[in-house]
DNA sequence: GCGACAG
DNA sequence: ATCTTGTCGC
């Protein structure tokens, strides 16, 4: 499945596909040699009846970007909790395949394990591409968790019953943590240390500031 | 039946 | 997510 791929249009059938793919996510080690690092997120316009993915690529340790790319698509379907890759993979998947070099490490907008049925959009993202992926919320989607302290670096693990979906990380002092989780390819400690190391001085991390930036750009 | 609910 | 300017608070 790429960009150019049929999307499932109805949320049965997108619930079902999830359910399917979801079991070939794989979590372990994150990438021993990472260089490039990417961050993806997505706008909307018409309405949102479009969807705008962009990507940008750092080089790691410096996070100095080295090649961004910008892709629109139109949105197969309304926004329904727990289906938001359906919406915005498209458009992401067309600007990866634009981009003129292969990131080791993709840091994504929005859950990824910590998700209904354990395929939120980074590690559908990681399950198509292969690519290993890490799922960033700015907010909760499904789990349980205790409050991190108020350090940056603090962070409590998100659970769905006995089952660790994620961690709740404090990337900054005093502010609102962030719902980090893996995606494909990596653990969860390799996911949260992977996040807090591309934050600087703010909440999210670099990469993902700059594709959200180059996303909500007006053309 | 009543909330909760990534972006 | 998006519609939108100034404004409350540390």
């Amino acid at each position: 499945m790429n960009a150019t791929t049929e999307w499932p249009t109805d949320p049965a059938e997108a619930r079902a596909l999830q359910t399917r793919l979801a079991r070939k996510v794989r979590l372990g080690p994150a990438p021993e040699s990472v260089q490039l690092i990417a961050g993806v997120d997505t706008g909307f316009a018409d309405a949102g009846r479009t969807a705008r993915a962009a990507v940008v690529v750092m080089r790691w340790p410096g996070l100095e970007p080295v090649a961004e790319m910008v892709a629109e698509r139109p949105t197969p379907m309304p926004y329904v909790p727990g289906l938001l890759s359906f919406r915005e993979l498209p458009a992401v998947l067309d600007a990866l395949e634009r981009l003129a070099m292969t990131p080791d490490l993709v840091l994504c907008d929005g859950q990824g394990i910590a998700h209904p049925r354990r395929l939120g959009i980074a590690a559908h993202l990681g399950v198509i591409t292969g690519f290993a992926t890490i799922g960033v919320g700015k907010s909760r989607l499904v789990g349980t968790h205790a409050e991190p302290d108020i350090g940056k670096g603090a962070w409590a693990p998100l659970m769905d019953g006995a089952e660790r979906i994620g961690t709740v990380l404090r990337t900054r002092a005093g502010v609102r943590p962030l719902w980090v989780s893996p995606g494909h390819r990596v653990d969860h400690d390799g996911a949260a240390d992977w996040v807090l190391a591309c934050c600087r001085r703010y909440r999210l991390p670099e990469p993902i500031r700059a594709a959200d930036r180059l996303a909500s750009r007006r053309p």
